[in-house]
DNA sequence: TTTCTAATTTTCAATAGTTGCTAATTAGCA
DNA sequence: TGCTAATTAGCAACTATTGAAAATTAGAAA
């Protein structure tokens, strides 16, 4: 996603107001690789935002997205993920922890067992340990 | 998964008692290659057998993929699907018609740019159109 | 065949995550 | 400074799933 003063700039010319919520939205996000959650984010905003509403938090990250700023990932830990990185890559996620990570791949494997299936896009989540929690499980 | 003949053997020998509504169950989901959703089970069940309650047929599901009989799959669609298809396998799923189709890939993809990460699983959804919808998408 | 009991089913309440609705508030322009 | 459309907050509602407990029943034993 573009920087907050970017996104300012960016909201204003959509004809969107840039409120408090938003621009503190727009900085807990700019270069998160935490992969956050909707609450997650509220309670962080929460600490310098006392009173800002889980709803507000909720309808920020939607118009974010379909902005294309950010993107919402579904690794399979029960809610919705933001990710302000929207190059593209696929998510590690930790068993142990619930660590998600970015990763690359060389090339999109090619899909077999399946004809005349036009593909718009890959997703690759894998699951296993991080690095700590497998350095973690030698020491036992 | 089992066939339903083996599956009433193999409960009744870890001493599980084998019901009608587990029965139903067993026959629903044998050679089902739909991915369906628990409710989706539920609607097709209660035409056979009104009455049974969308509890049993979570906790059947639950039960089934504990042994590993089956498999509860996240394509992001909101709800979790069930699969009888237990093999390594992935999916492709519609973005028109909602279809989930299995896949197959020759070598699950290397990941890059995460070092120490011990992967126990790599999952990959494909998204696009299907082959009939893709079709029909031509002719317009 | 009847009895017994642990397993199962049903019912309904509760939970988590997210969205719908609306009154109150406010950013940004005139 | 005032105006108004956009936004926020608060809360109800909704979907998917699980928890709890009373009622039922499969299957073994008598
Ligand atoms: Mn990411
Ligand atoms: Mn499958
Ligand atoms: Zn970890
Ligand atoms: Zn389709």
């Amino acid at each position: 996603m573009r920087s907050p003063e970017e996104l300012t700039i960016a909201f204003r010319e959509a004809g969107l107001k840039v409120t408090p919520q938003r621009q503190l939205l727009f900085r807990l996000l700019h270069n998160n690789c935490a992969h956050p959650t909707a609450d997650a984010l509220y309670s962080v905003a929460t600490e310098q935002m006392p009173g800002i509403s889980l709803r507000t938090v909720y309808q920020t990250l939607n118009d974010l997205t379909s902005m294309g700023e950010i993107q919402s990932i579904d690794v399979g830990t029960g809610s919705s993920r933001f990710d302000p990185n929207v190059s593209d890559h696929h998510h590690a996620v930790c068993d142990e922890c619930g660590a998600v990570h970015d990763v690359y791949v060389n090339q999109a494997p090619e899909m077999r067992g399946l004809n005349g299936f036009a593909v718009a896009d890959a997703r690759i989540v894998y699951r296993g340990l991080c690095a700590t929690c497998s350095e973690l499980a030698q020491h036992r």
